[in-house]
DNA sequence: TCCAATTGTCAAACCGGTTTGGACCTCCCC
DNA sequence: GGGGAGGTCCAAACCGGTTTGACAATTGGA
């Protein structure tokens, strides 16, 4: 099965055999047939570390997921693995998994990929404002594509969702609704989509004159938008709308509103941020924002194709337009030829927090 | 920063260098300590593809990953992989990640990975009662652990929840709550976990003497739920209390509940399995089974090394414990010191489908 | 008829490590 | 002083492919 026993058996050079398989034009027509033929007989494929070594490459795409001891950071990852996955395997690529924690592991880790050139590029993924992976990567000179954009001061290529003007655009839908004290609960101000997010929530205030000071950070779990929100439903005035950056963080805040005796989408509206498999099926169903996160792995891929093969970063960044999807939860859209919700809760003073 | 350039600016020899950075003990402890502070100086670290085919041995297992085109099949299979991916690196191992359709690409996946030795070992999940896949791999003697039994006539390695228990238990809490006519949404009789799940929740029936008909088959999905869970709420007798294969079904079922107006927990009982993150936020939380899945991935990893280092399949069999989660979805149980849901829905003749 | 040009093949070098089997030196003991 | 035992180090082979440069045989043109 190596290539040197395909070659003795077919009394041939290894030369002559491996050129044969891989198509060159200086092997005889006739030759090349029977080598093939004897390939396919004795079940031959090349040892892919061996064409490694001397390719120069490693033929593997990593990415690294930054995960929490227990479990990784966020499921909404998978959809973007199968088209990620997918693309690459059609190229010719194997998709290798990486977990490092944030901190000093993480750093070790992208340091080893972008030394030891385990891999001949890398998707980053959960960019961070100041993202101390994309310097690193970036100054050492290797290829990789990120999720998101981040205000790390280098030229690389990226995908991200234009979540700013979708979070724009549902904050004016809820005050065109009659909707005055409106709240967020935001993600950590370190990634980077929450600073993009944020911005389209506060655009939209300002514009309005309104005040976007109510605001809840929370962890991106269920459990943290249930605890961030039953705080924010304290406070006073309380919100009659609030936007969450995630679709979790909006089914725990559901179930907080529940506990409190308040109805989603009646009393409270709510949007979420995702489109996960769960959302239609809440109750009442979530209205949220969707990324096609299928098609943007097949993009990622695509771009670290292009990187390896040459293709320079700045022409590899790309915003896609991230879509309203306005379900129960938020209520009824005036459009929908229905009352809005109107509930101008005394928002008279509105300079406290 | 190869080990020749290493060696010669040391004037050493490759042999030497390689030896003194292996921790060989016929190397001068002097040497030994100038090669390692010359390898930490010059930020060497050995090329790993060369490593893997002087070692013989890739270094990495692979997870196959049943996928459909658009989407991974399981979103719940992450938090196995993040076991799994934290095991594997801390014993020095990469994970690989491959993506095949049942079906002849799989087969394909799966030869290649068998005769190219790609990976060391494999993880194969979403186990059938009758695997092409674990066939293929036994009969080529390629070490794999399966996530889920099979009856695949072949000893291999595996580890796997005991949810034929669980839903055992739960369908005789049903039973005892004073259910008489108990529902089953049912995944793909293919797969090999709705054999076990199905077979402990008719023991329970058989056992009580009562009928267990009242099964319908569905998709994975929320979609799948709600649908079948339609078909089975408008059967006469109405199910009081429906046992779901995943949780993403119940929470699919619920919704249907909804549409019908009918009370999750309160007209009718309902207990997923998985205890996916957002079961506990439904709306009612969501009763369900659970096995922690990142530590069978850990399990997972430590099975597919010992099997690397020549430990035979037999001895690495595992069955372990799924925990019954009683949530408000499944009504009160006798234990809680609260009357069981009472409802002896005319169960006089239950011949009927 | 003779000299290119072309075609088909192969030996050898290379990729960057690991491992084998000595070589050389020193020390120790008889 | 001879011989065995260690302790250090290294040249060379090997892993299994790809690629270079050269060689022999054939073809074509002058």
């Amino acid at each position: 099965m190596s290539l040197k026993t395909l070659a003795t058996s077919l009394g041939l050079s290894k030369t002559t055999v491996s050129r044969a398989l891989d198509g060159y034009d200086d092997v005889a027509p006739a030759t090349r047939e029977r080598v093939k033929a004897a390939a396919q007989a004795m079940n031959y494929t090349p040892n892919p570390i061996a064409r490694r070594l001397s390719r120069g490459a490693s033929e593997t795409v990593a990415l690294v997921v930054p995960a929490e001891p227990g479990r990784f950071y966020e499921p909404v990852l998978v959809e973007m693995l199968s088209g990620l996955g997918e693309t690459l395997a059609a190229h010719g690529y194997h998709l290798m998994l990486m977990t490092a924690r944030p901190g000093e592991e993480e750093e070790k880790v992208y340091r080893r990929l972008a030394v030891a050139r385990t891999a001949d590029a890398a998707i980053v993924v959960r960019t961070r404002v100041n993202d101390p992976r994309i310097a690193l990567l970036a100054e050492s000179g290797f290829p990789f594509v990120a999720l998101g954009r981040s205000e790390t001061p280098h030229r690389f290529a990226f995908i991200d969702g234009d979540a700013q003007e979708a979070f724009r655009a549902a904050t004016e839908r809820f005050i065109a609704q009659g909707h005055r004290r409106i709240g967020l609960l935001a993600t950590s101000p370190k990634l980077s989509f929450t600073r993009y997010r944020r911005a389209g929530f506060s655009a939209a205030m300002a514009d309005a004159a309104l005040n976007a000071d109510a605001v809840a950070e929370c962890a991106p779990t269920e459990e943290g938008g249930a605890a961030a929100a039953a705080i924010l439903l304290a406070s006073a005035p309380r919100p009659t709308a609030i936007l969450c950056m995630t679709d979790r963080i909006a089914i725990g805040a559901m179930s907080a509103m529940r506990g409190l005796g308040l109805r989603p989408g009646v009393d409270v509206a709510i949007i979420g941020h995702d489109n996960i498999p769960a959302s239609p099926y809440a109750d009442p169903p979530l209205a949220t924002m969707e990324l096609p996160l299928a098609d943007v792995g097949r993009g990622l891929a695509q771009k670290a194709i292009a990187l390896i093969n040459g293709a320079s970063p700045e022409d590899l960044c790309e915003v896609r337009p991230v879509q309203l999807i306005w379900r129960a939860s938020a209520g009824l859209a005036p459009s929908d030829g229905l009352l809005p919700i109107k509930r101008d809760s005394s928002m008279g003073g509105e300079n406290e927090t």
